[in-house]
DNA sequence: ATGAAGATCAACT
DNA sequence: GTTGATCTTCATT
């Protein structure tokens, strides 16, 4: 059944604890990802997605249900943040999905940035382009956005729902319509056999903060 | 104990 | 288009 848009509120456990993980994918775009370390609150709208999913996906960290100490996180109930280093460098932020013992999770690979730009460019370590436009690469590509919003492994498992938590997502009432989103393979599974073809990436066709694939808005400055 | 691989990015040529 | 950075996790020895 389609999810009930709550304004002004945390997205609650109801949005995330669905089955159907490319079906919340989906539902994530246009959504306000929200983080707010040290008092300093950083937003954006999500542009881009991707769904994994255990235990058929063979690039998802969970694939055959195989449970360790790092895919645990992803068998919890729904509604948590899953963050892991990857490539020894970025720290990816992944959203939790589905019941309790379903391995279910969206990478957030893009946002618009929104709020609080000025601490993602110092947490980036970029400055302004001229004129004031925010250059793509403050907040595209997942260890981007995981730099700039002060994302980082140790907040792994942490709330989204909890009203103290300081990470969470909100409905701003941004309506995204079917025909406004592209989808294509997702990034870096190549490795994944069959399971690589599934198009399983999700973004808003007309923002300029999505990673590739979209030749519209590739390396514009 | 050891090694291989990785849901990436930036700085090159 | 190619490559180096950098380190955790997991499987194997």
């Amino acid at each position: 059944m389609p999810y009930q848009p709550e304004y002004s509120h945390r997205l609650p456990a109801s949005f995330y604890c669905r089955t159907d993980v490319v079906q919340v994918a989906k539902d994530l775009l246009g959504k306000k990802l929200v983080t707010k370390f040290d008092n300093k609150p950083t937003t954006g709208i999500i542009t881009e997605v991707e769904a994994y999913r255990a235990p058929d996906d063979r690039a998802c960290h969970a694939f055959g249900n195989r449970r360790t100490k790092r895919t645990e996180i992803m068998f919890q109930e729904g509604g948590r943040a899953y963050i892991y280093l990857c490539y020894g460098i970025h720290h990816l932020f992944n959203v939790v999905t589905a019941p309790e013992g379903m391995a279910h999770a969206v990478l957030v690979r893009g946002i618009e940035p929104l709020e609080g730009i000025e601490t993602m460019f110092q947490r980036r370590g970029i400055k302004p382009g001229a004129k004031g436009i925010i250059p793509t690469k403050l907040t595209t590509g997942p260890g981007a956005l995981a730099q700039a919003l002060g994302l980082h492994t140790h907040q792994t498992g942490h709330s989204l729902i909890h009203p103290d938590s300081e990470i969470w997502i909100e409905d701003r009432g941004v309506i995204v319509s079917e025909n406004t989103i592209d989808a294509g393979p997702r990034i870096g599974v190549d490795y994944a056999g069959e399971c690589a073809a599934w198009e399983w990436r999700f973004w808003l066709r007309d923002s300029r903060f999505v990673s590739k694939g979209n030749s519209s808005y590739d390396s514009k400055s």
